[in-house]
Parts: C-alpha cells; structure tokens; sequence
DNA sequence: ATGGGCGAATGAAACCTTTCATGTGACGCA
DNA sequence: TGCGTCACATGAAAGGTTTCATTCGCCCAT
C-alpha cells in the first residue's frame, strides 16, 4: 500500500518522538548526527514517503501552480509549457497542465479543481474575455495571470499584440497584390480569432479596400482537422469567387488548409496563398514552407510564470502589469517567399 | 484568501452541524430539503470551496494518476494524452500531466511528486527499461502502466511492436533499392528507439545485406533541432558515402532532417530518401510528405488508461497484461511514394 | 398513552504533518 | 556545589474533511 508508513511509524522504529522526524525531514540541521542516522534508516526500512496532502494541510496552501491552455496539442502552447515549467521549477513549484480544448465548462471546471486543490495561482489561457468563474476565484485570492490574452488594467497579462498580427498579415497579402482575402479561423469567441480579424479588418479598411471583399471563414475549432475541412469548402467555390489568399487564425489551420489544397490539385501560391499564425517548428517544414505570424513563445511562458511567482509572492506590494509582446512576420513560399 | 471558510463555517452559518454539511456535500439524498437549502445558501454565501487536500488526507489517497512522457513538445505524445484524459476524464480522475524531458533525474522526480501526493497510479512512458525507482513506487503498492514500452510478465504496458515496426521501415527501404542506410536516432538508452534499430537491423540481416552499410547516427533528443542538426552533418558528407536513405526514429527528426536537406539544396527523395516513425498529423504536410511507420495513438492512450483503471479497482483479481498494437507503413513521397 | 420504527441530524474520532513552547541532560564556570 | 547555557529532543495542538455510531423527533400502530 502506497504510503502505508507514517511519520509517527518511523518515530517508533526510530525510537525517537514524532516532532524529530519531522525536523530530520525539515531542519536537519536541528538533529544530531546520531539521531539523525537512526531516522532515516528507519524511513529507509519501512519505505516512508511524505504525505503531501497532509503537509499542504497544515501550511494551508500547496506547491503548485495550474497551467490551463486551450489546447495542449498545440505546439504553440506546448513550447510555452517548456517556459512555465522551466520558471516554476527554478522555484520548486510544480505545473498542473490542464487542456480546456477551448470548451467553457472544461476551463471552468479545471479553475475549480486548481481553487480545491489549493493551487498557488493560475496561468491560463482564456476561452473567453470575461470568464465570472475566475473572477470570482480571484476575489478569494487566488493569483493569475492571463496568457495569450490581454487584461485590463486590474490584472496581469502576458500576450502578444494580435491586433498588430493581424494587421501584418493582411498588410503583407495587401503588399503582395491580392484582391481577395479570406480570413479563416473560429471560435470568434476566443480572443486571438477575434484580435486577429479585427488587426486584418484594420489593415484593410487601412488601405482602402472594399469591405465586402474580406470573407470571414468561421471554423469550429483551431487544429488541423478542421483546416482540413475548410479547405475542401475552399476547394469547391468557383474559381472566380475563391479568395487568392486565405490569413489563418493560426498554423495549425493553415496547415491543414495548405494539405487539402495540395490534395485537390491547386497550387500554393499560385491558386491560393495561405498565411498562418504562431509560427510553430512544422510551418517552416510544410509541404510549401509557410508564411507566419512569430511569437515569442518560450518567453511568452517564463514572462508569466514570472509574473505570477510575483503576484504570489508579494501580493501586497504587486501592482498588476499587461507585459505585450510584439509579433514578428516570418515570409516563405505559401505567399511568394521573400522578395530578394 | 482562497479557502478561508471551512465546512466547519459553513455548518455554523446554516446552523446545522459539521456532518450535515458533508452530507449536502457528498449525500445530498440523505438530507431534507429544506436543510439543503439551508447549507447552499450558505455555501454560496461564504464562497467557501472544498480543500481536496483535506479530503485526500481522509481518504487516503486522491482522485489522480500521472501521465508522465518523455516529451510533451511531441504531438505523438499529446495524441496520446487527449486518449488518457477522455478515458480519465469519463471516469472521475484527474490527470497530473508530467514531463520528463527524456531526462532519467526529471522522471525520478516526477515518480516522487506523484507517490507524495498519493496519485492512484502512473502512466509512463520510461526513460530507460527498468527504473529501479519505478520497481520501489510499484512495490509500495501503486499502480502503473508503461505507454510506448514492452513490460515483462509483472506488469502492464500498452505498446507498438518498434521492432516490427523497425523492420517494416528498413524492409520498405530495401524493397526501394536503397544500398546505403542510416539510422538516425539517439539517445540509444531510450527504448523505441533501441528497438527500432533492432528492427531496422533484423531486416537488414535478413536482406543478407553488408552490416556496414547500416550506418548508424546517433543523436542527442528526438526533436526537430536534433533532426536539422544530424541533417547538416549528412549534408556534410561526400556524396559517395553519404547514405541513399535514412531512417529515422521519430518524425520531428525526420522534419528536421528533411528541413535541412532542402535548405542544403538536396532533393528528397532524388538525393535522399526520408522515413520517419510515428505519422504524426504534420508528416503528411510536410515539405515532401513523409513516409512514416503509423502507430494508433489515441487508443493506445484509451487502452492504457483502461488498464490502469482496472489495476486500480481490482488490484486483487487483476492480471497483468501486455498489449501490442501492430504499426502500419504509410508510404508517401519521401522514399518515392505510393507505387501503383 | 406507549412503544416501535424511521428519516434526519449530530459530533467525536481519525487521517498525517508541522510547529512551538517546553523539557532534559550535559557541560563549563564561578 | 550550584547555576546558567546550550544542544537536542519532546509531544500536544492545529489544520479541514469524512465517517459512523448515536441521538433526536415524529408518526403510526397497538
């Protein structure tokens, strides 16, 4: 049985009192070496493991920080996780990944596993703007900092500007000539689809461009699948009401998009020019190497866990701060490639 | 503060008693209607939230197990995770996602965080084959399945055959006519990749091929820099005693080694073959779509978590299972596609 | 009117660790 | 010899939840 023996078994084998376990185990500088050897060969023997549910009982509060992202299958958080996890152990803190796979109630049901468990604070990556759930676990005085997304002034945020994104995406097709765009991305609920857009309506109107000439194609999801979809719905329009160029929501999409072009035979740039977003590893190894919107991602992660170990540490003397990172255009093949 | 109210608040706010609110907790059926009504108001009034902490100290252990692997930045491992958290999930347990980076100290880590807070059992996919610590934690009572990795007798484990899956690889090689191969892949004290060069060296063998032509290049990680670094030293090469083909251990590799023969000016598959291992989404959007050795990936994390699940709940009559998927050869333009 | 039966509520005990005020014994110094 | 010091060691208390043996209050049957 898995931590059948106790502090109090090892201070009988031990044949010492229970509070001198517990020093060994927390202040072994307080022990003699004598009493000291003594414990820890009866730990040894009986198999002793601290229980941590009754360590974080009695301090109150645990060791753990929660990192809830909208979808772990995606690279882009996967390489913030590396920055998070990298941070918070410096710390000796660990990470509880939680995927809400962009679905509301899974977000607000990890939030209240994190409040249950005690958590330090949380670093996540919002499905929506304004989620009540976490306001109110704020409230109780729970640290987080919102990832990915950008707060208001009353909270910490680390993000990168996707309103800026969008607009150099769609500047860059607008560079290169093209008439027609589409912007293909959903849920618009989530904040990165809806700042995007609203960075490519920008660009557009910017330039003087007929509103109606900039489709929005609502997905269902961000993952390569439903890329897919969209694409053959792409793939079917008439040639002369197909888009020349598709601005991703992110490269997952584009991605999937980008295989289902190749597969019904229309080429990539010449038919269609496709842009993603996040710049994740596999954009610059598709099929046509892709033209993305680059975030800092691994900074991205260890500017939040920063923040948070702050607003955790020092919660009295912290003053929220909305850290905006600045997006970088990445041009490949999938929209002419760099001009030379 | 999170947690400032307790049951014992609450019960005095209500004006019941302590029970009875862990009754409106846990057996609401058990108490009236009107005392509920009671206790939630006042629940609600106070925001008081559960401290699972206490509750695990109660019970003896929690509501977790641990999915631990060697890389979360590889999506054939968050595939496998989505399997692990739906089945997980339908069952009432939380995941405690893990990662340990291919490092033999971080897993060992991670095998002690998850026993101190008491996790129900361990999804793991091992660093090496036989972790001592592992025997010790398994010996103390808690559970584990190994993911991606052949067990003895004495325990579970979900696998693909990598032998199998080694030998189908190097065999479509041979079919092609290569003369020349390279096994790309490392750390070699990692199991799939130990075993899919066993494979690629039985088929080797049984082509009755020159041994020393199965060149073996040994990397650090299984990931996309490792991948482009190996491919530059492979570029590096005189043409003459550069291998027709390489097989690599996982498919990042394989992106990154194909990566770097492209922006080397190498033709794949004119110049060098490429097949990787896995088939995750992005090797069919690849540069050249790559070739690659299938495994199910999804259902070997159902299928792991099912018998974690069982080993849990009926520890005494369960029996150890070792179970097998077979991979699948998915041929595709980076060894010369599909013929037909 | 009395007792049985029943649904509902009670509260002490247990889970395991950490902390802290207190206790013990040895040693050196006056 | 007696006292103060010092280095360790002690064990009770606290922390929040769940469980379970009891008790309570009420209605119905006798």
């Amino acid at each position: 049985m898995a931590g059948s023996a106790s502090v109090k078994d090892v201070a009988k084998r031990a044949g010492v009192s229970l509070g001198t376990v517990s020093n060994v185990l927390n202040r072994p500088e307080r022990v003699g070496q004598e009493t000291k050897d003594k414990v820890l060969r009866a730990i040894e023997e009986l198999g002793f493991v601290r229980n941590e549910a009754a360590r974080q009982l009695r301090a109150g509060r645990s060791r753990t920080i929660g990192l809830l992202v909208l979808d772990v299958g995606n690279p882009f958080f996967t390489d913030i996780a590396a920055g998070v996890e990298e941070t918070a152990a410096a710390e000796g803190l660990s990470v509880l990944l939680c995927n809400s796979a962009e679905r509301q109630d899974r977000e607000d049901h990890y939030l209240s596993v994190l409040e249950e468990q005690r958590a330090l604070g949380v670093l996540i990556s919002p499905v929506s703007g304004n989620n009540p759930h976490l306001g109110e676990i704020r409230a109780r005085g729970m640290a987080a900092v919102l990832v990915d997304h950008r707060a208001t002034r009353r909270q910490c945020s680390v993000s990168v500007d996707d309103v800026v994104g969008g607009e150099i995406a769609v500047a860059h097709l607008i560079d290169r000539g093209y008439e027609r765009v589409a912007f293909v991305g959903g849920p618009t609920n989530l904040n990165q689809v809806a700042d995007r857009l609203a960075g490519a309506r920008n660009a557009w109107r910017a330039a003087g461009r007929d509103e109606r000439k900039l489709t929005v194609l609502e997905t269902t999801a961000l993952n390569v699948a439903s890329g897919r979809q969209m694409g053959e719905r792409i793939a079917a329009m008439p040639p002369r009401r197909r888009p020349g160029a598709v601005f991703c929501a992110n490269d997952l999409l584009a991605l999937g998009v980008l295989q289902e072009m190749t597969r019904q035979g229309l080429d990539v740039p010449g038919d269609i020019a496709i842009i993603g977003y996040d710049d994740i590893d596999f954009a610059a190894a598709a099929a046509v190497p892709l033209t993305s919107v680059r975030q800092p991602r691994a900074q991205l992660g260890r500017a939040a866990t920063e923040l948070l170990i702050e607003e955790i540490s020092a919660a009295d003397t912290h003053r929220h701060r909305q850290v905006v990172f600045e997006p970088e255009l990445v041009v490949r093949a999938s929209t002419g490639g760099a001009l030379d």
